[in-house]
DNA sequence: GCCAACGTTGGC
DNA sequence: GCCAACGTTGGC
């Protein structure tokens, strides 16, 4: 069966909570503790093999830094069952469990990170949605294009 | 630290 | 089903 074409995704993260020297360290990581349903949408829909930018933060400056990729899919998020989580949903059950989650694999550290500000003048919000003031959500799809293009300016992930 | 943006909750 | 109040995200 032929390799199907991979998907690129933006996913947020706060250095100082999750940053991409973490997952450097531990290489697999669950990507949990998504609260907002368009995040976990986005989450359900990927493949295995897809790319995923790793973007700081809540931090400055916020910026793209690495590159991931979605090893592990269709995932139960086991945060959202622990009473001492501060992911804890009362809402949901084992047997219906509300929120899901991936496993993300470490593909590298990009040489030079590309800041939001830089994001902004290369990328209008058509193009790279991250870009779009008031932007909150978490997990958000990349057009290939705009994956490539970044890619390119981005240059060759260092391990 | 401020606050704009916007998702969620709950009363009605 | 509307919408006001509230909470959170995250840039600045």
């Amino acid at each position: 069966m032929a390799q199907q074409e991979p998907n690129y995704w933006l996913m947020k993260s706060e250095p100082d909570v999750y940053g991409i020297n973490h997952l450097k360290q531990e290489v697999l990581t669950l990507w949990d503790g998504i609260r907002n349903y368009q995040a976990r949408n986005f989450m359900r829909s990927m493949q295995v093999g897809d790319k995923a930018f790793f973007y700081h933060s809540n931090c400055k400056p916020p910026s793209i830094v690495g590159l991931m990729e979605v090893s592990k899919t269709g995932l139960i998020d086991p945060t959202q069952f622990d009473e001492n989580s501060k992911y804890f949903d009362e809402k949901s059950s084992r047997g219906k469990p509300r929120w899901d989650c991936v496993q993300m694999k470490y593909v590298g550290i990009f040489n030079q990170s590309i800041s939001l500000e830089e994001l902004r003048e290369i990328y209008t919000p058509e193009k790279l949605q991250v870009v779009k003031r008031g932007n909150r959500l978490s997990i958000m799809p990349v057009l290939k294009t705009t994956a490539n293009d970044l890619l390119k300016r981005l240059g060759k992930p260092i391990v």
